[in-house]
DNA sequence: CGGGTTTGACCCGCGC
DNA sequence: GCGCGGGTCAAACCCG
């Protein structure tokens, strides 16, 4: 649920064309979690191992843009929405997800371009310590799409 | 019940 | 300092 699939139609649905990748670290401020909770939570549990999360996670960051209707495209993993937060200049919110995964804290968020609503930018932080659980048909298509650009 | 989402509070860094 | 912008928590809620 959730999706704003009713916003558009769905028929268009495969092709999620042009694909970019990138590294966002530029002087955008997608560079590392600075904001946010900074110390470990230390919560009810003995936090051991919950500082390999956050170190893990240092660098690894990466974004594309895809042209979808759908916000979220499955990439095979399976997350968890934990926050959703208005972005200045935009209409459209960023939503913050985190692999469901224990002990996997990789974590994406998805915004909604609002001055071309047809793009989607995906944000990658992390690295799974997983494997994947199933195919992702719609990633899929969009690593084609990449590979096609890629090569070009 | 067990998973996910919703949503306001909270927290933090930065600029004024 | 304060307020804003952005990231996260967590309790309530929802849905199979």
């Amino acid at each position: 649920m959730g999706v704003r699939e009713s916003k558009f139609d769905l028929h268009h649905q495969h092709h999620h064309h042009m694909i970019q990748e990138d590294h966002v670290d530029a002087n955008n401020k997608l560079e590392s979690g600075s904001s946010g909770r900074p110390s470990s939570k230390t919560k009810s549990s003995s936090g051991k191992k919950e500082l390999s999360d956050k170190m893990m996670m240092k660098k690894h960051k990466y974004a594309f843009q895809t042209r979808s209707q759908v916000d979220i495209l499955d990439d095979g993993y399976r997350w968890r929405k934990y926050g959703q937060k208005t972005v200045k200049n935009s209409n459209f919110p960023r939503s913050y997800y985190r692999c469901t995964h224990r002990g996997c804290n990789v974590k994406k968020q998805i915004q909604r371009l609002s001055k071309d609503e047809e793009v989607v930018v995906t944000t990658y932080e992390g690295i799974h310590t997983h494997p994947i659980e199933k195919s992702a048909e719609n990633f899929d298509e969009i690593l084609k799409q990449m590979q096609t650009y890629a090569t070009f």
